[in-house]
RNA sequence: UCCCCGAUAGCUCAGCGGUAGAGCAGCUGGCUGUUAACCAGCUUGUCCUAGGUUCGAAUCCUAGUCGGGGAGCCA
């Protein structure tokens, strides 16, 4: 008897196999039922004629319970009818567990009651296809980056100190001392990047904002690329080659959970190289020809990257921001020093913000200034400022929120839905 | 932190001053192939909590709790 899996049942055509699941949903008359099992690589409708099996399966069939798991053994048959194009005839059922009251039935369910189950939420179609095609680009990132020579560098997840601000980050005990979950681990980039050239981290984040909104969580992963000798061209077509191959491995691998997903392809499809790049100042003309109040010198709220973003059928960079509301980080603009080398990536369909990066300032004083400026402690850099001290050179990166590029590639509106246990402001069960 | 909206059966909701309803789920029966199958019947409630108004409150008022959406900030 050879067991397989679902999506393995074309080679298994006219053979006998034993099919290990769950129940998904079921249909029956008094003659035949119709059990729908998914075993994880996806649902197969599975046949029982009653004059087909004998009394005792048949009855078998006719009591199983939503989320039963059990082994179904029977022959596989092509037959159009049925999802998937295959269908198996049943011969044998055995029921490992009953499920009882399962608490997801197939019919509409509020967002709320969905997450306080979400271990159970998991197993719906639609999650289960959002989480096959987050494994997907996790997996796309990292061959991006391996197959151009970067390094893979772990960053720590306890952390002394800010690297932004302490508002925003999560406090911890150690031992007799405090620290601090990471909120990026772009400084330890670029002490990496100084010892490899270009590595790259892929790991948790942590965010103590009071964000309630669809784009936030308080967990959330990060891919930082850094390079050295890189300026802020070279990361942005970095970020931009980045986000290519990714939508081009969900396009030919994913075909099947945008499908689930109900995705419209087009707005995936349209995303190819080049794309558009427009400066901070360019961006504030395109608001104000939109009729949108925006003064020079502040921040884009999420309506105004929206604004932004639908003047483009692509993702859109806009660089160049002025220095005041960016990171101490950032180099200075050579031909303007009110503006700094850094860059967002505006993803469309009100998506907003899934690349934030740019060039690193490389001088020892012109970082100990904006330190100062930022009221940040001098000593907590102090290894920072080491970097530029021992062999300091021209160097960029960015940061691609995992969360927001998932959602962008499966159109889901909330990034919640993305990871598989969201953590938020006020939800931290399951 | 601020601004909206909501809380009634296991789930999704209707009822909006006169004492509790529908669909789905569950249970029983029917139906030769169904595609969130269908048809008939049955079961299921501290109407979120605490005060108040009223002859009478699920319904009106106040406070609280929880949930949803949005803003700021950010990936």
């Amino acid at each position: 008897m050879t067991t397989c899996r679902i999506e393995e049942l074309s080679q298994h055509v006219d053979q006998e196999v034993t099919l290990r699941g769950w129940l998904y949903n079921k249909r029956g008359s008094k003659n035949v039922q119709f059990l729908m099992l998914r075993d994880g690589s996806g649902i197969c409708q599975c046949v029982a004629g009653k004059k087909d099996v004998d009394e005792a399966t048949f009855e078998s069939c006719q009591k199983l319970t939503q989320e039963t798991s059990l082994s179904i053994t029977g022959r596989v048959n092509a037959d159009a009818r049925s999802v998937g194009g295959h269908e198996i005839h049943i011969t044998g059922v055995e029921v490992l567990q009953t499920s009882e009251d399962y608490p997801i039935t197939p019919k509409e369910h509020s967002t709320g009651f969905l997450m306080g189950h979400r271990h159970l939420w998991l197993r719906s179609k639609k999650q289960h296809a959002t989480i096959r095609i987050r494994s997907r680009i996790v997996k796309a990132i990292r061959d991006f980056f391996d197959h151009r020579q970067f390094i893979l560098v772990d960053a720590p997840i306890f952390t002394p100190a800010a690297c932004e601000g302490t508002t925003t980050l999560f406090e911890v005990d150690y031992f007799d001392d405090k620290a601090y979950l990471t909120q990026s681990g772009q400084l330890y980039m670029e002490a990496a990047a100084m010892a490899h050239g270009k590595v790259y981290c892929f790991g948790p984040t942590f965010r103590a904002e009071k964000s309630k909104t669809r784009r936030h969580l308080t967990e959330f992963w990060m891919v930082e690329p850094e390079v050295a000798f890189a300026d802020l061209n070279e990361v942005m077509d970095l970020g931009e080659a980045l986000v290519h191959s990714i939508v081009t491995a969900i396009l030919s691998d994913c075909q099947a959970e945008l499908e689930a997903l109900e995705r419209d392809l087009a707005p995936l499809e349209a995303i190819t190289p080049p794309f558009p790049r427009i400066s901070y100042d360019e961006a504030v003309q395109i608001l104000h020809s939109k009729g949108i109040e925006f003064e020079w010198g502040g921040d884009f709220g999420a309506p105004d990257e929206t604004a932004i973003s639908e003047h483009f059928a692509k993702p859109v960079l806009i660089h160049r921001f002025p220095a005041q509301i960016k990171a101490f980080y950032m180099k200075e603009d050579p031909e303007d020093p009110r503006l700094a080398l850094g860059y967002d990536m505006i993803a469309p369909e009100g998506v907003g913000e899934v690349i934030g990066g740019g060039q690193r300032a490389e001088s020892l004083s012109f970082l100990q200034k904006k330190i100062a400026e930022h009221h940040l402690p001098e000593e907590a850099f102090d290894w920072y400022l080491d970097l530029r001290r021992y062999g300091s050179v021209p160097h960029a990166g960015f940061g691609l929120g995992l969360e927001r590029t998932v959602a962008w590639m499966c159109g889901t509106p909330h990034v919640r839905e993305t990871i598989p246990f969201p953590r938020l402001l006020d939800r931290i069960r399951p």
